[in-house]
RNA sequence: GCCGAAGUGGCGGAAUGGCAGACGCGACGGUCUCAAAAACCGUUGGGGGCAAACCCCGUGUGGGUUCGACUCCCACCUUCGGCACCA
């Protein structure tokens, strides 16, 4: 202890473990937090991503998301709102069932325990939730409402003439009466007459209704997780085929699994996202997500009067298609294949099933197999083949394309390997053409011909290599075959001409093709040339130029040649419309929401399999339907749920007499979370999943804050349950979340390994992780909070420093003594007046407020700490005590409430302002008192600084230029040049142009 | 491969068409001390110049627009995120 401290008592430094318990304490005995039911304040409702408790508590990684919120939520509170700001847990999930496992205890027991450590965490660093409304997505309390949303799923479908949810009665309805007739079902889907409808046996009624039920249950090739022992979502899958939470590489298996139809959805999940406010990049992620893209269904006849439904986003080029490829898994491969090929037909789809799909799209080399099957292109009565090939996937469109070799990727390297037609059908836009004059085939005088015809061409060794355009082609053409006298040349890229000596085709269909291979293999003299293409495409020369997929004007295209691409397009549609050929057609990438888990701990889905096979979903009156007590947590040997084993829970007789058994999956922890925000508004009600009108005051939720980690699953899903309830009528609103903002990672602080900087994340495994408990029990929450929101711009990612904490600390120290001994220490003396200090003090409003609502909280934190800096060099010029002094500091204490709320209600307490600081109205402003009355004006000559000039701040242009025309240093620098402009930016800047 | 974001002192970063480097960290110098720590006061982009005045250079690279560019446009490089045979 040194001599200076010794000297006063301990309370006379800033010492925040003495004062910040003591007023947590006192707060939450005050429950000053406590938020009022609606009332006629405005709202605001600012949620953070509510978290997954976890055994290991948090890092300063969550707090990065935690602190910023808060601040917002303190400053609304003190500009009058009434304020939402919550706080509950994600508490279902394999995390707390695996701990429970691992610790055998209960994980209802675990989860609280976990949850409550979470808790005192975010109490001893000030957060300002409001715990009366804390829920827990695990009790029965919070469940309830979960399975009554599911039953909601489960009785409606999606109407697409109105764009909505309907009770799935009405579909009945339409059934009996019309069929399908009116539903405009795609074309692949099975349609069926009311006749039909009406024959059905209950049984075959609840198969085709589960093709509309917006919770339905399904067979499906799911990702099985072999660590986990549980199905789960594509979207919990990643790129190399692993699973999200485990990373264990998922297996494709087909089982009976329930679905939520977020496809229904999928046009109004895209174009909503037009009405929030959320980082563009989560808008794109979520779009690309989604993968709408518009096109036409159309339809090809085998030779056996078989459909086959293809997607296409190009009719524009249909009449390129030169071949058909079907996905292995096709209904009709084994219809249409021919005896023939059938043996290697069989061979193929069995090693196409045996392969997962992460190895069949990591091979990028294509296979495929020639099913001896032929299909007629609508447009021009082409007769192509039918293929197989892994390429064409099952999940997406029909499971059947139209290849056009010559502008799809692709289909261009499939027929190439395997020697299939390519006929260009849509012209380059750049329309550049390149051709090849090889040589010893030409005559000596082609040289000055096209020179004088004034092509740009290079010599190599005799051949002649011309650049032109598809639209010289028959013009150069011509030329090159006057002189050409053995051999061949061509035009490729545009125009696409083959020239021979005694003529010039055309490649412009699969005729033509076969003519010209033909007489390409008779002068090669071998088999190698089976298409025009796959010899051109051996001239590095055509390399860059052969193949596009750009649109463009479609050529050898028949009726629609020479039309723009769109109308192209159009017209092509239009055609199918008319004749019955097809039509067009909406797709999407997104698959729909697998929700199933084979696990104990999961909500469990309210649904009852009768012995008659018949599915009987619980009355709204029976839930909530609550989890079982059992003894063991582990998934059973078969994959299935330990629910399968408490006999008198699965074991049910119906009110009828049937007997039946409970579903036993219960329901991924993502359909918990796609609520919860909705429960925040009326978090106890026992009668419904919220009160109407505490829904309609609080809901949307205005500000949103968590990882970018979740920017498709929790967020589409949400999203699509709050469209579901729109349309049923039991919210108002149709996206949950106005505004949403993603903080940056906090990483583990960076090393140096052999001079090279090392930044890592944060993980208990690496034992990197620093706890806000260490940084409290040293510098205080305060000095933790401020440097939270210091460290760096909000969304960005960034390593923590361990010298960051101090330096705050020193800030807060600084405020601590200039607010209660000021007079103690001096620095050099500094002239201020009062004027100019009620100056700072209102910009210093301004900078502040602005900066919160825009999420700088770094230059918030800055703008507090020139501001104390500012009081200093005010002390140092002896304003201390005068009016200007005083409103100084009421207006600083009340700034740093927010992100400093002990030191700031100590100060307040101390310097006898009346309890609580955080109830006090927030300060305003004067933009007249922020005004600058002289501002320096800089000035420059050629645009580099020559001189500074302090002047009225009402000075205008014709002022300033004089003022910058008498100055010596600008006068120097012109050094009598004549001055070419002269550039005037009152209050900024003169500049003198010679 | 495609889509998106970001590249500024020794470090985190500020400035969104007008004085580049606010604020903080670190470093250096000073005050206090027997000494150290803490605290306080000051200096701190690079080069030239005398530790002055002053001058030149400088925001990933190369071009462009402009009186003026970290900021806008074009091309490229690097890093990070996302998607990836989606017809």
């Amino acid at each position: 202890m040194s001599d200076y401290s010794a000297e006063r008592k301990p309370m006379d430094r800033y010492d925040p473990a003495a004062i910040e318990k003591k007023w947590r304490d006192r707060w939450a005995a005050d429950e000053i937090y406590r938020t009022h039911p609606a009332d006629e304040r405005p709202k605001y409702y600012i949620l953070d991503f509510y978290p997954y408790p976890s055994g290991d508590g948090l890092s300063v990684g969550h707090c990065r998301n935690y602190v910023p919120t808060d601040v917002i939520a303190r400053y609304y509170r003190m500009k009058g709102y009434n304020v939402l700001h919550p706080m509950g847990w994600d508490a279902f999930g394999l995390p707390a069932e695996n701990a429970a496992i691992k610790l055998k205890t209960n994980p209802a027991i675990l989860i609280r325990r976990f949850a409550d450590n979470y808790k005192r965490q975010m109490n001893m660093i000030g957060v300002s939730y409001d715990w009366s409304r804390e829920i827990s997505s695990s009790t029965p309390e919070y469940y309830h409402w979960t399975q009554w949303i599911f039953l909601r799923l489960y009785n409606s479908w999606y109407d697409p003439r109105v764009d909505q949810a309907r009770p799935i009665e009405t579909l009945e309805d339409e059934l009996s009466q019309n069929g399908t007739a009116n539903l405009r079902l795609p074309l692949s889907e099975p349609q069926l007459t009311a006749a039909e409808w009406n024959a059905f046996d209950p049984l075959q009624r609840q198969e085709y209704l589960r093709r509309f039920r917006l919770a339905y249950r399904g067979e499906a090739a799911v990702n099985w997780d072999p660590v986990d022992k549980t199905v789960i979502a594509n979207e919990e899958v990643d790129a190399d085929r692993r699973a999200w939470r485990s990373g264990a590489l998922v297996e494709r298996k087909i089982l009976k699994q329930w679905f939520f139809r977020i496809t229904a959805y999928a046009d109004r999940l895209d174009r909503d996202l037009d009405t929030v406010d959320w980082p563009s990049k989560i808008v794109t992620m979520q779009r690309n997500w989604i993968g709408r893209s518009e096109g036409a269904e159309v339809i090809f006849h085998t030779e056996q009067d078989d459909e086959i439904i293809v997607f296409t986003t190009r009719p524009d080029t249909l009449w390129g298609a030169t071949f058909m490829v079907l996905a292995p898994e096709h209904p009709l491969v084994a219809k249409i294949t021919g005896e023939e090929q059938r043996a290697e037909v069989t061979a193929y789809v069995a090693r196409a099933q045996a392969t997962s799909a992460a190895a069949r799209t990591e091979e990028k080399e294509k296979t495929g197999v020639f099913t001896g099957g032929y299909a007629i292109n609508p447009v021009n009565g082409a007769r192509i083949p039918i293929w197989i090939a892994d390429y064409v996937l099952m999940g997406y469109g029909t499971g059947a394309i139209m290849a056009v070799p010559a502008h799809d990727e692709r289909d261009f390297a499939f027929a190439l390997k395997f020697g299939l037609p390519i006929i260009p059908v849509i012209a380059r836009p750049d329309d550049a053409a390149r051709s090849v004059v090889r040589a010893g085939t030409y005559r000596p005088e082609l040289v000055a011909a096209l020179n004088a015809a004034q092509y740009s061409f290079t010599e190599n060794a005799g051949d002649l290599l011309v650049t032109l355009t598809g639209a010289q082609a028959p013009e150069y053409a011509e030329l090159v075959h006057a002189h050409l006298t053995e051999g061949h040349s061509e035009v490729a890229g545009s125009g696409w001409l083959m020239i021979f000596p005694d003529e010039v085709i055309a490649l412009d269909s699969v005729a033509a093709d076969e003519r010209i291979a033909a007489r390409l293999r008779k002068e090669i003299g071998h088999d190698a040339v089976p298409t025009c293409m796959a010899y051109l495409v051996t001239t590095p020369f055509y390399r860059d130029i052969v193949y596009h997929d750009n649109y463009g004007t479609p050529i050898h295209s028949g009726p629609i040649n020479g039309l723009p691409g769109d109308q192209a397009i159009h017209q092509t549609i239009a055609w199918l419309e008319q004749n019955g050929f097809g039509r067009q057609r909406l797709n999407y990438k997104m698959r729909d929401w697998l929700i199933s888990r084979q696990r104990y701990w999961g909500t469990p889905i309210p649904i009852i399999h009768a012995e008659d096979g018949l599915e009987v979903p619980l009355h709204d009156d029976e839930l909530p339907l609550t989890l079982p007590n059992v003894e063991s947590y582990e998934p059973t040997a078969t994959g299935e749920s330990p629910l399968t084993l408490i006999d008198d829970w699965v074991n049910v007789t119906l009110p009828d007499g049937r007997k039946g058994r409970r579903e036993t999956d219960t329901m991924g922890t993502f359909a918990c979370s796609s609520w919860y925000y909705m429960r925040f508004a009326d978090a106890h009600n026992s009668a419904a999943l919220a009160d109407v009108q505490e829904l309609a005051y609080w809901l949307p939720v205005d500000m949103y804050v968590g990882g970018a980690e979740h920017a498709v699953m929790h967020l589409l899903y949400s999203r699509f349950w709050t469209k579901l309830l729109y349309d049923l009528n039991v919210i108002a609103f149709f996206e949950p979340f106005a505004r949403l903002r993603n903080q940056g990672l906090i990483m583990a602080p960076a090393r140096e390994v052999n001079g090279e900087v090392i930044v890592e994340k944060m993980s208990k495994s690496k034992g990197n992780v620093i706890t806000p408990d260490e940084v409290v029990a040293e510098h205080g929450a305060d000095a933790l909070r401020g440097y939270e929101c210091f460290i760096s711009d909000f969304e960005l990612s960034v390593p923590w420093s361990t010298q960051g904490v101090p330096g705050v600390r020193r800030w807060l120290d600084r405020v601590w003594r200039i607010v209660l001994r000021p007079d103690d220490d001096a620095g050099q003396p500094a002239t201020l007046s009062e004027r100019q200090v009620q100056r700072i003090v209102h910009q210093t409003i301004q900078r502040v407020e602005e900066n919160i609502l825009n999420f700088k909280f770094n230059t918030m934190v800055s703008a507090l700490m020139e501001f104390t800096n500012a009081l200093y060099k005010a002390r140092d010029a002896g304003l201390v005590g005068t009016p200007a002094w005083n409103e100084a500091i009421e207006t600083l204490l009340l700034l740093i409430a927010p992100v400093a709320p002990h030191i700031a209600e100590e100060l307040w307490e101390r310097t006898a302002r009346p309890y609580s600081i955080h109830q006090q109205r927030w300060p305003v402003a004067d933009p007249e008192l922020a005004a600058e009355e002289e501002i320096e004006v800089v000035l420059q000559v050629n645009g580099k600084v020559r001189d500074k000039l302090v002047v009225p701040a009402e000075a205008d242009e014709e002022q300033l230029r004089e003022l910058a025309m008498t100055s010596d240093r600008v006068q120097s620098f012109i050094g009598g040049k004549p001055i070419r402009k002269v550039i005037v930016v009152p209050g900024k800047l003169v500049n003198v142009v010679i």
